[in-house]
DNA sequence: GCGACAG
DNA sequence: ATCTTGTCGC
């Protein structure tokens, strides 16, 4: 029941059986180790590569690092997104060596339609702290954010807070984290200002990026850079 | 009914 | 997600 689906209908009913078991705890506020997860799509939409970086959290070094190729699990839809990558990247997550701390997401936790974004889901199948950072609004409003980096805002939906609207860079467009699993509110916001040192995104999320937009176009090739 | 809609 | 460098505005 927890597997892949093939209908709408099929994911809903994993959503609402999964949805439960979202655990709401403190969560590492000074972990050693945290991870980023992200995939790349090929143009033909039917291949992607899936990346997960583990960094030392202190000095963003690089501890370890998987990448896995796949299909896309499910077709893209609003809500039901986490569906389409969850596959890969829970193979991704099999082939780690070191085990991290906490999963940051691209994508969001509860900030969702059913509070149960791709943060919440892989948090929830790992048993891990998780929690997603994204870079455009799911559902919520929220009151305009101060200009300066660490300032935040509510995001509210149904009444309820389901995020935070965070400002991670003076004057840049602010990021939207949310509590996926096993952590809170505030100590995410706080590892993703830890994580903002120099770039709107957390180097977790960036590292990730570039891992799996290598691994698609076929890896990086020695020392040189693609000529005309 | 019309738009909005993580990646 | 992806197509994509320079350019516009303050």
């Amino acid at each position: 029941m927890t597997g892949s689906p093939r209908t709408e209908a099929e994911a809903l009913a994993i959503q609402d059986a999964l949805r439960p078991q979202v655990i709401d705890a403190p969560g590492p506020s000074d972990p050693a180790t945290v991870a980023g997860l992200d995939v790349a799509y090929h143009e033909d939409g039917e291949r992607l590569a899936a990346a997960i970086v583990v960094l030392d959290a202190r000095t963003h070094a690089v501890l370890d690092s998987a990448v896995v190729h796949g299909r896309p699990a499910f077709p893209y839809v609003p809500g039901l997104f986490a569906f389409r990558e969850v596959p890969t990247l829970l193979e991704a997550l099999d082939r780690l060596r070191v085990r991290p701390e906490v999963l940051i997401c691209d994508g969001h936790g509860l900030a969702h339609p059913r509070r149960f974004g791709l943060a919440c889901h892989l948090g929830v199948l790992t048993g891990l702290p998780s929690f997603g950072v994204g870079k455009t609004p799911l559902v919520g409003a929220w009151e305009p954010v101060g200009e300066r980096r660490g300032a935040r805002s509510e995001l509210v939906d149904g009444g309820e807070v389901v995020g935070a609207v965070l400002r991670t860079r003076d004057a840049v467009k602010p990021v939207f984290v949310s509590v996926g699993h096993r952590i809170n509110l505030g100590t995410a916001c706080g590892l993703t200002l830890a994580l903002t040192p120099r770039f709107r995104l957390p180097e977790t999320t960036r590292a990730a990026d570039r891992a799996c937009r290598d691994a698609l176009a076929g890896g990086p090739r020695g020392v040189t850079v693609p000529r005309r």
